[in-house]
DNA sequence: CTGAAAGCGCTTACAG
DNA sequence: CTGAAAGCGCTTACAG
């Protein structure tokens, strides 16, 4: 079998009889048409399983009607779950969104920035490590983007945000309200707004509460941006090999659900109790937070959310061609499980 | 700041003093061009920004470098995995993926075709359930399609699937081997090859293994193709309900590892300890069935090698106007974990 | 209500 | 090595 070359709008006119003109208009839905010719071009159509052609149509209109995402990786729930939210409700408002993966590869961000200004995406949403700040401001020069869950300080781009310190902060005086006093952090390194506003938050909070940090319990690895979940467990094992038990922080805070979920393992592997010898918390609230065992205290993030308000603003964004800056704020929230030992009074707020 | 209409190739010639042939010809590294003229084209498009309109060409070129993917959604780790692997071998080739879910509605599926088709996609592939067999082949004689994890019996298209019945015979056998006799099966509907052909494996085993089949303890059903985390749940709490122990099955197959996660939980509301009470084996083996309490066992789908070999047939079956059909069968792993209770012979395999 | 024609931003033979 | 011109498949004023 060989496949046809795909009919053209003029093939369509031809079949039935009337000017190219005329089948575009009964296309677009546009200018009166009679509902003779009309029945005959879309006769036609049947005939030839015409589809117009989206790149032709869009090098006249000069709007391509797709958006452009990037993110790490689509294989983390988190960021699974918010592109879907945002795709779906692009999609109802007849946008396509490419979706781009750079792996917190810096030679890949640039490669794929350019492929969607190629591709003429009428706005892009950034989602984490664009590491490049500048790279990202060409590209606002272009076209519209979004900063989603990250901000660029002073750069006058629009973002849609968690407030991460204020997360963080509340999450501190739980602990110490349920009695820890030495509490760890680990974490990606600080590259990126939302992470970095997280430790700030437990600094704020630690100093606020009268806690002191010990920096030998406080670990910032590269390492943790990608495959978090092996990557966490490797570091908790190093830590638990190197350390006695009286080095350890009584209760560890993650960055990531799957950080702590490896940090869980490697913790239970060496014969250590959760909550009992070590408390531990995790980050994002993805599925699987909550059938660990123990399952899993930590902060919830509502993807649909952040994916569904970063739809609107980039519709907001694309509707003008003078900039506006939009900057909105979303909460998140704190969800105790078992992973801490805390009092019945904090669990059941 | 107004945005500024966005450099043509007219521009950039006129800036560098060239046709605009000449400047084509810089972009596609093409025909000897001096290094002279070359330079100062090359200055030109830095002074504009200018980057090539991939709709313009490609409707010279008739090529567009890309593929649409159909997915049920990319919310499970499951399909994530594997449109990931996909679109990161199809980038390396410089093709684009364009993903699209359907969220298991049928009044989707039709418009996200078409809009692949109306965007020239160079192939489709097709992952999960367009229900609608007349449709997939009418898109198919438009443009290559693979169908990816499934089949269309006697469509004469190409499709990339895993051996789901050996895996499910062989499964058995081993609960068999195990002691289990009365061996329930949770699943969604067989409307899908690869869902149809675990339930065939799974009668054949029984009955190959001189087990009866209690059909009291199967369960098909259509909610659990999606938020099978929940469905499953709600599911296994109403037949909990309903039932008396000893009407419950010794050991549970189900058709996904988020619908044996839901499983658990409820099973584990009830009263019930896994495995002592009863064993529960999921399908897929995502990152969670290893985090469960207790771990669970599963069936192991390697997406990394689905992903990839999809885009390795994608990309033959581009080549060619000419149809080709390829079949390829992929082996799927038994992973034994603490769900069921095994002998340590068994585990150690 | 319908058609003829210009033009969107490119690539591709073809001259020179 | 470089340029002029045709043409890809559409939409959009503009006549009639």
């Amino acid at each position: 079998m060989i496949r046809k070359r795909a009919a053209t709008i003029i093939d369509v006119a031809k079949q039935a009889n009337v000017s190219i003109g005329t089948v575009s208009n009964v296309l677009n839905h546009a200018a009166n048409v009679s509902e003779k010719t009309k029945r005959k071009v879309e006769e036609a159509i049947g005939i030839l399983s015409y589809s117009p052609n989206d790149a032709a149509r869009s090098i006249r209109t000069g709007r391509t009607h797709s958006i452009g995402i990037v993110v790490p990786d689509i294989m983390n729930e988190y960021y699974a779950k918010t592109i879907q939210a945002l795709m779906d409700a692009a999609y109802k408002e007849n946008y396509t969104a490419l979706i781009t993966c750079f792996k917190n590869r810096p030679q890949y961000e640039e490669k794929l920035l350019n492929m969607l200004i190629d591709r003429r995406v009428e706005a892009i949403g950034i989602m984490g490590g664009v590491e490049d700040n500048e790279l990202v401001k060409e590209v606002a020069q272009k076209v519209p983007v979004l900063l989603i869950d990250r901000r660029i300080e002073g750069s006058g781009l629009s973002a849609v945000q968690f407030d991460n310190c204020s997360a963080l902060m509340e999450m501190v005086a739980v602990l110490k309200e349920a009695g820890y006093r030495k509490i760890g952090y680990m974490s990606e390194t600080l590259a990126m707004t939302n992470i970095a506003d997280r430790y700030q938050g437990f600094l704020q909070a630690m100093k606020g509460n009268g806690l002191a940090v010990d920096e030998s319990c406080v670990w910032l690895s590269k390492d943790l941006q990608l495959e978090k979940n092996q990557n966490g467990y490797k570091l908790m094992k190093k830590i638990l090999n190197e350390r006695k038990r009286s080095e350890l922080p009584e209760v560890l805070l993650t960055s990531s659900d799957l950080i702590a979920v490896g940090v869980m393992d490697a913790v239970k592997e060496a014969g250590f109790r959760i909550p009992h010898d070590i408390g531990i918390v995790g980050f994002d609230n993805i599925t699987l937070s909550n059938h660990t065992f123990p399952t899993l205290t930590t902060v919830e993030q509502d993807m649909e959310t952040i994916g569904k308000t970063s739809w609107d603003v980039i519709r907001q964004l694309m509707k003008r061609r003078t900039k506006i800056v939009h900057e909105i704020t979303l909460e998140q929230g704190l969800v105790f499980r078992d992973s801490c030992k805390l009092p019945e009074r904090i669990k059941n707020r």
